[in-house]
DNA sequence: AATGAATGAGTGTTCATTCAT
DNA sequence: AATGAATGAACACTCATTCAT
């Protein structure tokens, strides 16, 4: 009986969740309205505050839920690879992949940078460290074995990481938009075989000698 | 006299914009009172608004200006070399230490993205297009000549221009912050090596022969 | 219950009503702040906004109420009366007595003219048209029954409606104002009379010989 | 050389007098701006402000002009006239032809009631006071005559001017109004009659047998 | 005398949050 | 547990008036 409850709570804060990352990214975070949420969900606004301690919480919870989902998705993509190249350039097609699947999740990160710039970094870097230290690590052993070239393993990851978080930006401030009417033109996903070319063989020729 | 007047007139409009980006940077755009930026010039409020038609013109004023700063400086230290090569590195070295050099405006910049996608979009476009386009000469002309491998000019010169935003953004999240006590410990310079090298030679240790 | 929720729901709005009423008549509708009002009524703000979309409706709103207060008086005491003449002084008189007992609303009357023409000119048209066409009607038959003198039957009519709003008015300005401190010492329904006779003996056919 | 001096300024007060009523005719009041008038005359406010304490004093002297005008036409043309008939016909033409030709200033008059109650009063009493005076004259002679029945001086008298102002204000209301496309389709003088009659018919004698 | 840049008081409205039912 | 009526803090913007030039 305590389970059942349990898993209502669990399925009905799911529910929230859902309609909350709908309408936030949809308007934004101040132009939301608690309001538009519990009506979204059919149930007054105070439930939402049984769920959740404020607006800005559960904004948050929205933007942890995504980042979790990413890092998993990054887990479940990448770990079982071992071949350096190949761990690479899965990261950027799984990354690609995952936010041309939550189109969403890609205004609450826009949107939770600067609202909350604090929260954010907080979220950020706990739910990312783990996976720069695993670009750190992989670059580590890859120059060791001879695979990369000597490269500086701290600032290299991060760049390489930056890189990521900046397609997606260029390409989101171009071509996104929860207006745009046809958002299925153009995919992240198509800049995949470009920003792994980039990342692994960088600009220069070389096919010296 | 007309000219001192405009004069006058253009010394104050800089001041009201240096006092906002101030401001601005430092509370973020919602919580910014104009009031405050008024009292920080020690003019009436009503002064303001004699000079921007509403707080989100002043904001947008500061931005758009900190933007043509930065096309300026790229243009002043990029298009007179030729060399390829150097022209990336330029690029990367110029666009750090600008924002090394501005740091405010990272935080407008950041802000802008989420309060006003669209006025965003505009003026990142206009700002940015010339300065892509640049990029994309660079790759045509150097994958013709040789000195760069065949690549997707688009899409590379996007990942570029990505990579710059990327980083700086990643660095933004951990080490700035206005509040930041000890702003110097680390700067963005320090990656323009690691972010140079790993857009000219990539990952990949090209030792052939 | 929800006959009781309902029940409630317009109660309040009432208490708004006469509440808003008599602010709005004391110091008119520029002067008057919304939280005047709700603090008159001891309770937020916010609650005359769930009854009422902004200060311009809840004030014509006050106006509206009034006028159908004056309509339903009019028919009350008119209709019954089957004699021409009596039906007039009924009129005048019904007219009077009316605003005598509301004197606020008369204050609201002169405010709304000068500050919502368009919305005066709907309510006035919409409320009094019945009540002209009442007169019409009498006039018409009077004319053709032979108590009244031949006459132009839209332009009298609209003259005789005429004629006791500028008495209102005339009399509004010399002894009214919500803050004469002997409002009682003269009252518009001493002039039923004299306005009666006046009216009268130019409608009635002069049967001079 | 003073005398060139107080002409000028003399004709300058009639210029902003001028402008100022067409402007406040136009927009009301409140949503008239001290400058919007200074820029129809293409001076500073500044200058307004030397010939007029404020925007008030401004409106009112605008009012007062407008009253005196209407003084001197109803002075000029019902005094010469002596018969007592003939009077009361010649003050509801003359009123109804004052109005007919200075519609910006009806539009003032209905204003200046709710915006300045107290200064309406004070203006309204002292130019009407000798106006109503001359009817109330001419009432009591010709009662005493026989030209007319037995009445209520005072309060005849006053429904007498009620009338003409009840008039002006219905016929306002409905057909008036600065927007209106075909201003000149009706006019108030088409009102004299039937208004002369209504009076008339009511004060004469009906020396019936 | 004339100007118009500068001033800053003043207020309607929204909406996150609470809490009585 | 759920509701949604009630609350009231918070804030941009206008424009009459002043006064240095």
């Amino acid at each position: 009986m305590e389970d059942k409850k349990t898993q209502l709570v669990h399925r009905r804060r799911e529910e929230i969740l859902t309609a909350a990352k709908h309408i936030f990214a949809k308007n934004g975070f101040r132009r939301t309205k608690i309001g538009e949420i519990a009506a979204h969900l059919s149930v007054g606004k105070g439930t939402l505050y049984r769920y959740f301690k404020d607006k800005k919480s559960l904004f948050l919870a929205v933007f942890e839920q995504g980042m979790a989902g990413l890092r998993q998705a990054m887990r479940a993509n990448i770990e079982p690879i071992i071949d350096p190249k190949n761990k690479i350039s899965a990261a950027v097609r799984t990354y690609f992949e995952f936010f041309d699947n939550d189109r969403e999740l890609v205004e609450i990160l826009m949107q939770v940078r600067s609202e909350f710039k604090d929260d954010y970094r907080r979220v950020f870097l706990a739910l990312y460290s783990d996976y720069i230290v695993k670009i750190q690590e992989n670059l580590r052993v890859s120059v060791k074995t001879g695979v990369f070239r000597k490269l500086d393993v701290e600032k290299t990851a991060e760049a390489i990481s930056a890189t990521l978080h900046g397609v997606l930006q260029s390409f989101y401030v171009r071509e996104f938009g929860p207006e745009t009417a046809v958002p299925d033109v153009e995919k992240l996903t198509d800049r995949t075989e470009a920003v792994t070319a980039l990342l692994l063989k960088g600009l220069l020729k070389t096919d010296s000698a």
